[in-house]
DNA sequence: GATTATACATAGCCAAGCTATATAAGCTGC
DNA sequence: GCAGCTTATATAGCTTGGCTATGTATAATC
């Protein structure tokens, strides 16, 4: 049973490189994966420091301050003084910056639709249940993250 | 139903983004991904022209050779001449390879495993028909693409 | 109020991706 | 049998995403 996790584990990040790679190249789309992670992270989460923002997304905080320069350069994100601590910064997500959020997920589910089209529904719910499963233990591994479980 | 299909494929890349970085950055590894998509493509379809290599791999000709020169000079893929058209080459995985590349699935499974060892056996079968799911879609895409369909 | 800690920015590196182009070998037509 | 097109890989040069190390400014503490 253990040994079917990690197998499934393996499987899964393997797969998920080949898959986003058809997806990127299927598209012509020029803006980079990262972005889109950064604005999904913050619509789903709401309004956070940047520092914060880099743990969810588990990437060093220079990396976000670049990613957060490049989504602000695209007016994608607002950058909010935190009243009470000068050095730091709200980074919310613009209204803007999920309009191309939602524009990038069209984009890409047109373009790997006809290769999932003969789905059947119940693929399509497996599918979906997996994605709920992924997020939920993604959500746990932040929570335990902020609990301070891991440096 | 189209719709249902549609914000599941943008979930599912989003959230394989997500999941990348949580393995890349809990597992101290040192390898990049693409690295290891090309073993896997490798042992998975067996030894293989660069440029076909390129091709199933979704990167361009130019990727591809960078990626074979470095796999190349860790002694992971063997680079074998074409009896018979001196411009080609054959990349086969070498078995080195082929246990580097294992040993790097233990090592994230091993990593991911704290924060997935509470899925009941259903969701782990869940879990994997997706992954066989995804893989056989991915396989229709080479398929399709060998056949001409897409330049 | 000097020291230490924290939040973000900068510098500088490497890898992965791309397009454009070069090189070398095969293929075709005459 | 070689001129010229095509094909297979390599090289050049760029951008972006990732990192570590370090700088700078503000908080927090003693």
């Amino acid at each position: 049973m253990t040994q079917q996790l990690r197998t499934v584990l393996g499987d899964l990040v393997s797969v998920n490189s080949r898959l986003t790679r058809l997806a990127a190249s299927a598209s012509g789309n020029t803006e980079s994966p990262a972005i889109w992670r950064t604005i999904a992270v913050l619509r789903d989460l709401g309004p956070m420091r940047l520092g914060e923002l880099a743990r969810v997304s588990r990437v060093s905080q220079p990396t976000m301050t670049k990613l957060v320069r490049a989504l602000d350069e695209r007016g994608w994100v607002r950058r909010i003084a935190d009243a009470g601590d000068a050095r730091a910064w709200l980074i919310s997500a613009d209204p803007s910056g999920i309009a191309a959020l939602d524009a990038w997920r069209e984009e890409i589910a047109a373009v790997l639709e006809p290769t999932f089209d003969d789905l059947s529904d119940d693929e399509v719910a497996t599918l979906a249940a997996s994605v709920e499963i992924v997020r939920s233990r993604l959500e746990r591994a932040r929570a335990a993250r902020m609990a301070g479980d891991v440096a």
